[in-house]
Parts: C-alpha cells; structure tokens; sequence
DNA sequence: GGGGGAAGGACCA
DNA sequence: TTCCTGGTCCTTCCCCC
C-alpha cells in the first residue's frame, strides 16, 4: 500500500485465498482474477472486514520483525542452539517403515454430477450458488473459478459458467462406493471427508510383494471401475507428505515419494510451504514478510529465528515440515467434540425476524442431536454482525441438554444481551457432551442441598438424585430436605433462574429450576432473569407470607426484598444507576450488591454481604479501568493474530 | 501459579 | 445486490482456588 505500483494496480494488495494455485489452475491469469476478484468485492462490508482483518495481520508483522531487529548475535546463536537440539531430535524420530497412500477425487461433487448429467462434460460448471461454490469442475478452473468463491465472481470470471446445487445424498453415496474399495486396502483407513481418505498400505505391499506405485495405479483403477469416478492419490512414508504428493500429478494421477530421507529433503527443499496442511494465507504471509521463508528448506534455515519469535509447539511444527516428518501411526479413533448448526441470511436487526431464526436453528441442533443421541452442556451462540464481524458468546449449563426448548431458552437469552444488532448469521454450537448418552441428566450435577451444604450431590443417601425444581411461590423449606443447614450464608447461592426440564420437553413450564449455576458466564441479576423469562411466571398463584426471621427464601421475596429491576431495560429501580443491558457481569456484580444489603440489613452475622458489597466495589473500580472483560473489542485495537494456532497438534506427530 | 471457561482466530473440506 | 457450512484445534485472557 502506498507505493505508486499498488495505486495503479490495487488489487495486488487485496489478497485472497482465490489466486493460491490448486490442481487445474496452472495456466490462470492470477492477475486478472485478482483484479476481477478485487473489483467485484471493493466496497463492500466483506471487503471492508477483510482489510481490517489484513491490518491486524500486518501489525503482527510489524511486531515480529521488530523482535527479529531486537535480537543481538548472542541472542541468534542461542536460538540456533535450540534449534539444532530441535532438529536432532526430530531426525531421530523418523519413521521410514510405513508405506501411506493418500487419495482425493477429482473436483468431486463436479465429477459426480457430470457422472449423473453427461451433458455437463466439457462445460464450465460449478457446484454450489450465487452466494457461494462448492467446488468447479477443471474446465471452470481454467477460467480462476474454484471451491469457496462467491458465484456472483465466478460468474464474472466465467460468464458462461453453468451452477449445479448441491446433493449431498449423491455425493455420499459416491463416496460409500469409494469407501468399499478403500477397505480392501486397510480396514482402519482414515476418512477426512467424503471425497479424501488416508490408507496405511505398508502390508499390503509387503504381503503382496508389490510397490506402493503399483497398489497405487490399481486402487486408483478399481476406484474408477466401481464408480466412474478418478481419484488422484499420493505416496508417501507419513500423512503430510502422502497429502501434498497426490496433489502433484491432479486429476487423475499419481506420484510416489521413496522412503529415503534423501529424496524427502530433495523432494521437500523446493516445496513452498502453503503445500503444506496448517499453513495458510495467513501463516503464509507472516512467515514470508518476517522471515522471507517461502519454500521448506527456508525453514530450516531460519530455525533460530523461529525458535525465537513462536512457541516451542510452532517452531516444532514448522522444523518438522522443515524436515518432512508428520505422522506415521493410524489415530485413535476421534469421538465428536461439537455439534453445530447455522444459517446467514439478509443483514437485519428485526429482532422477530432474529428470534424466529434462532428458533430454527435451535431446531435443526436439537433434531441433529437426537439423531446423534448427544446432550451437551455447553452452548455458543455465533453471531455474524452485518460487518462480518464474528462474535461468539458461550453459557455452561449444570446439566446437559438436548431438547429445542432448552437450548432456544438458553441461546435467547444470551442473543437478548447482544441486541440491538444487525445480524447476517446466527450459529449454535453445542459441545462439553454427556458421557452416558442415554443420560439427559449430568450426574455431576449438584443439588441444591449438595451444593448448600458443600457436599457431594451422590453423597447423600437422603436428597433426590434428580433436579430439583421450584414453584414460583414456593419456600425452599417446602421442599424434602431443602433447608439451609447451620452456619450456610444465604449469599452462599448465587441464584440463577433457569427454565426448568423437566425432561419432558414440555412448553411454558411455569416453574423455575432452582440452580446454583456459579459457573455460568451469562448469569444474570436475579430481576433481569425474571424479565428475561417473564413469560414463564405464573402470575395466578398467591404469595406465600414470608417470616423475617425464618431463613427461608421464596422466590417472590427475592425480588421483592431486593426490589430490584431495570427501568427501561437501563436504569436501576433500586440507586438509579445506569447500566446497559449488554453490561452482564456489571449488572449481575450490581444485583449482587443489593442482595448483599438486603442480607446485611436481616442477618446478625454481616461479614458475607460486606464481601459482597467489598466484591462489588472492586469490581467496579476494575471496570472503570476500562477493562471490562471481552465484551466489545475496539476496531483499532490491536488484537492477538494466533499465527501458532494450528501447529501443536502436529507436535505428537513428530 | 495452575486449571478451566470463554472468546477469537486459523485452517480444512 | 451478492462472500457458506460444519468441524477441529490452538492461544490468550481472565477468574477462581
């Protein structure tokens, strides 16, 4: 930016993943792509976010290299230290005994729909829509088109371009046909998607006496006789390599990589590294403009620096690929840890619209958690503003749920404290799953009693192993075994109200679960909850009198002790204090004050409440620091890119 | 100081 | 006029013990 190269030609700083060559793309004008690309997107509020988001990338830049300007020449022959202690280390982890095929089809959903529409063949299509592609058969490749473009610039890449939608139940079965032929090879194959699979065939070839190049050439023709489809397939000693392999001879091809070390670094030296799995644009970037890495042999060359500017885990992983190691065992098998739904749509702040929405989605996540038979305990809610500005806001439950009605009264909820906003994309995601499937129930679930008396909720032989659920109206001490044992502060709760399950599913169930759900991050004062959820108060039922002296709560009390509401959604009815609804933990640290006082005012013992109020004080002195915890993050504040985010997990490879 | 939850981001197909 | 969906993993920040 700035120089007068870039003022003629703007777009060749507006960098996509779209001019990253893949299979098909050699012959592409990237720079007319990138001007379409960039023309087409100028203006726009994902332009926009885009550009924010690259300034970040190059303040990191920034950051990194002063700390390599930093470095005197004791520092480097430190780190190089390090660095060749790294790299013997990982040269004395090398496995070369195991054979790894890796296969990918080719431009999948592409072929598998021109399989079922021949007069497709040798047209430019694309799968997918206006608003995104799926993928693009190699005729729209030729034309830039591919995998994760928006069909508006396809279509202005190639304006011919047919679109076919989506069918996943085709591609599926494609892909079992492809699966059958797989299994021949190894029974444990690794799938990582439908079109994509791993095979260990290191017995195969041994048992057979045959080379991995001819396992290779008859899986790939087997592939082909069982479903008229070809696949691509690379070879080599561990999972990295065999993947970036069978990208070198796509479509339909294959390359074999020997289990020799020296035709590993050859083959590795000239590799650039985005060949690589874990690096993207954006490691991609960081690597080149600090380091000047390009290819893996730079890495290597550059250990000392990486030693010193990324993490122990990251500069394992880059000297790793620097080295061509990567994983040599099959991996346990990997149990589900989320499941999520989501849906963009038009940009709106029509909160109707917003909540009909999230009530879909909270459909689609139930439906596909029955299906599944998981329960989860943790909710995230993923909002898309119209900015394209991402923000995910999570609540951990006591216990976990599945039902629609749970998870729409925990996720409105949490959407109610972010509004007013305009959204293009709500998201659910569940995760922190049960163990016992069959269980809806968390047995680690405390009960009230438990968690008051501090024990065990599976301690007691005498308290009901289920949830306990109140009546508005109700007295804790009319509830079996529900009484404050001796010494137990009434602050000692921290009372959450929630919409009882009653693991029935029910609807509009006027009671309120009675849990002490300190772990909940979006908790909220004791009167917000009963705004939030006023629709499930029972108006009609009497209130019980209440004894001053008695240390019994009802939930009525409560509120009416506290007297405390939000005038206007804002104001509070108690001091007149002004806190905007979004202001969670300010406004729950708030109602926590006036419970405090409540309490002081009637117990003989004061020492609690003047914590609490003690609590609140700092906590509000801490506030006004302007440290208010990830609520909002200002546009021009710097935030953490966490370039090491992917490279640990390759760690246990090496 | 360590553990764990929340939030945000990179990356993949 | 228009830029997806569903998943994993990682780091940082922050609170609590």
């Amino acid at each position: 930016m700035g120089t007068s190269s870039e003022g003629d030609r703007p777009w060749q700083s507006y960098n996509t993943v779209y001019t990253n060559a893949k299979a098909g793309m050699d012959g592409v004008d990237k720079e007319k792509v990138q001007r379409i690309v960039y023309e087409m997107s100028k203006g726009s509020k994902y332009f926009e976010n885009e550009k924010r988001k690259e300034a970040f990338i190059k303040l990191k830049i920034e950051s990194l290299r002063a700390q390599v300007d930093k470095l005197t020449d004791k520092d480097v022959s430190h780190f190089q230290m390090i660095a060749n202690k790294k790299i013997l280390e990982l040269e004395a982890s090398r496995d070369l005994s195991k054979v790894w095929l890796h296969t990918d089809m080719d431009a999948f959903y592409a072929a598998v729909e021109t399989l079922e529409n021949p007069s497709l063949r040798g047209k430019p299509m694309a799968v997918g829509g206006l608003s995104m592609i799926s993928t693009a058969n190699y005729e729209a490749r030729k034309f830039g088109v591919r995998a994760a473009m928006p069909g508006f610039i396809a279509c202005k890449l190639c304006p011919d371009l047919i679109f076919v939608p989506t069918n996943f139940e085709k591609y599926t079965f494609y892909s079992e046909l492809a699966r059958k032929v797989f299994r021949r090879y190894d029974p444990d194959f690794i799938s990582t998607s439908l079109d994509e699979a791993y095979l260990n065939i290191t017995e195969v070839c041994i048992n057979r006496e045959i080379s991995s190049d001819e396992v290779a050439c008859e899986l790939r023709n087997a592939i082909f006789e069982e479903t008229g489809l070809t696949c691509s397939t690379g070879v080599a000693p561990n999972l990295m390599l065999a993947k970036v392999c069978s990208d070198i001879n796509k479509p339909n091809g294959q390359f074999i990589l020997p289990n020799d070390r020296k035709a590993i670094m050859t083959f590795i030296s000239s590799l650039p590294i985005r060949k690589i799995g874990g690096i993207g644009k954006v490691t991609e970037n960081v690597l080149r403009d600090v380091l000047g890495i390009q290819t893996c042999e730079d890495i290597l060359q550059n250990g000392a620096f990486l030693c010193a500017l990324f993490s122990s885990c990251s500069s394992d992983f880059f000297l790793s690929v620097g080295l061509g190691l990567g994983r040599t065992d099959t991996p346990d098998i990997k149990m589900r840890k989320s499941i999520s739904s989501e849906r963009t749509f038009r940009a709106t702040s029509d909160e109707n619209f917003l909540f009909q929405k999230l009530a879909d989605i909270a459909e689609t996540l139930s439906n596909d958690m029955k299906e599944k038979c998981l329960s989860g305990r943790t909710l995230t809610l993923k909002l898309k503003t119209a900015s394209f500005e991402v923000r995910t806001r999570a609540i951990s439950l006591q216990k976990c749920i599945h039902s629609k009605e749970d998870i729409l009264s925990c996720a409105s909820r949490i959407l109610k404290a972010e509004l007013p906003l305009s959204l293009r994309l709500i998201g659910l995601r569940m995760s922190q799953f049960s163990d016992d499937k069959n269980s809806h129930v968390d047995p680690m679930q405390k009960s009230i009693v438990a968690f008051l008396s501090g024990g065990d909720a599976n301690s007691s032989p005498t308290l009901p192993k289920k949830q306990v659920c109140l009546e508005v109206g109700d007295k804790l001490e009319d509830h079996d075994g529900l009484d404050f044992s001796e010494g137990q502060s009434k602050q000692d709760v921290e009372l959450d109200f929630r919409v009882a399950d009653d693991h029935t599913g029910d609807k509009n169930d006027d009671r309120f679960s009675l849990l002490c759900d300190s772990h909940c991050s979006v908790s909220r004062s004791i009167a917000e909850n009963f705004k939030m959820n006023d629709s499930y108060l029972d108006e009609s039922k009497p209130n019980k009198s209440v004894e001053p002296d008695e240390l019994t709560y009802s939930v009525e009390r409560l509120i009416e002790e506290v007297g405390l509401i939000w005038v206007d959604d804002y104001i509070c009815s108690v001091c007149g204090i002004e806190l905007p609804p979004n202001f969670i933990e300010e406004r729950r640290e708030h109602s926590d004050y006036h419970l405090a006082e409540m309490l002081q005012k009637e117990e003989s013992s004061r020492g609690r409440a003047h914590l609490a109020q003690e609590r609140f004080v700092r906590k509000v002195g801490h506030n006004r620091e302007g440290t208010r915890k990830k609520q909002k993050c200002p546009p021009n504040e710097v935030k953490h890119i966490p370039i090491e985010a992917f490279f640990t997990k390759y760690k246990k490879n090496s």
